[in-house]
DNA sequence: ACCATTTGAGACATTAGTGTCTCATTCATT
DNA sequence: AATGAATGAGACACTAATGTCTCAAATGGT
């Protein structure tokens, strides 16, 4: 939450907002000094809209989660064929990867933000349903150990693009491909 | 590595090492005094033996590679099968979960660590090799792919028993066919 | 039961980070 | 150009953790 008798300026909101993201990924037990120093703003500034660390926490996480939501909101629809839409959410999270990644260090606390959460996770849990019902996935596999291997695979799709070793596409595919079928099969 | 001058008991030391185990897993970011009251101990004993914090973690990161490379060992033999090998790994990984856990966080830095997870990379990637030679996983798949996958679902088959959904063995089996066979075909 | 040695408890200095405040400066709006 | 508000820089108090030290008490080996 922001504060309450200072306005701020969008530029300098946008500042602090990004380079939390950023330096909070690279280290996150990073330093508010660091974070403002990052964004070019006073120590001082950061403390006049964020009153304490978790507060600047709570706001990115929440804004990353939502972008996150948006972003696959955005590539699927509806009524589409559950591998398209499993393959358009991989491709529409990857690039996000090195934003969202600092939110695996348990603040599940915030309310707003585990409500993000659960939002994400009734999207898997339909689409994981859906797979079932279309034939891609077995019946007598746990839902939630297919939940759990779409998250890492958007993990370690969004890894193998940023150590350079597959590009966005192949990644998506390699996903989606390991999680149906497996790493056995060739592929044409 | 331990101090100079003072000796330690063993059953000191024990309890340090477990407790540290312990107590760093359920918050990488846990404090001296609380390692020690959960170690029974004393904080200067602590001090005494670990001059500081970042030799403790360091201690027992190399102590809980170590012991995961022997349980690997263990279980597995050279000219054994490739997936039986596979298997037999995560079945030795999977109840060692909730001690390694916390090396998650970047302490690649230390050389008696990094060594011992050189050791666990080129064990993996002998194996993987052999998985390709034997036909159970694909040659155009990239040998990075595959580590990541293994190492992901060591994780989230730790995952599925301490949550309580799956058990070892459970866990072992859907583990190895995942990564072969993917989550569509049925199983007999 | 003795004795050497480890241990526990607490005091202490030091460091690093957080959060508050003030005041001069800079910025945006008019 | 003038004005009101946001910002930057720095001082400040406060907290929490680290690492050192000392001494009395417990411990284990002989």
């Amino acid at each position: 939450m922001s504060a309450k008798k200072h306005a701020i300026r969008p530029a300098t909101l946008e500042a602090i907002v990004e380079a939390a993201i950023r330096v909070l990924n690279a280290n996150a037990g990073a330093t508010m000094s660091e974070i403002a120093a990052q964004a070019g703003v006073g120590r001082a500034t950061l403390h006049r809209h964020f009153r304490t660390r978790d507060d600047l926490i709570s706001t990115i996480g929440v804004r990353c989660i939502e972008e996150m939501n948006a972003a696959v909101r955005a590539e699927t629809t509806e009524g589409q064929p559950a591998v398209d839409r499993l393959r358009a959410m991989f491709r529409a999270v990857i690039p996000l990867g090195d934003r969202y990644n600092f939110l695996g260090a348990d603040y599940t606390d915030d309310p707003t933000l585990s409500q993000g959460y659960g939002t994400q996770l009734r999207w898997a849990e339909t689409l994981v349903e859906d797979l079932k019902e279309q034939g891609h996935v077995a019946r007598d596999i746990p839902s939630r150990w297919v939940v759990a291997q779409i998250d890492q695979l958007a993990w370690s799709a969004w890894n193998a693009t940023a150590e350079g070793y597959l590009n966005a596409d192949e990644a998506t595919e390699l996903a989606v491909r390991t999680l149906i079928d497996g790493l056995r099969r060739e592929r044409s």
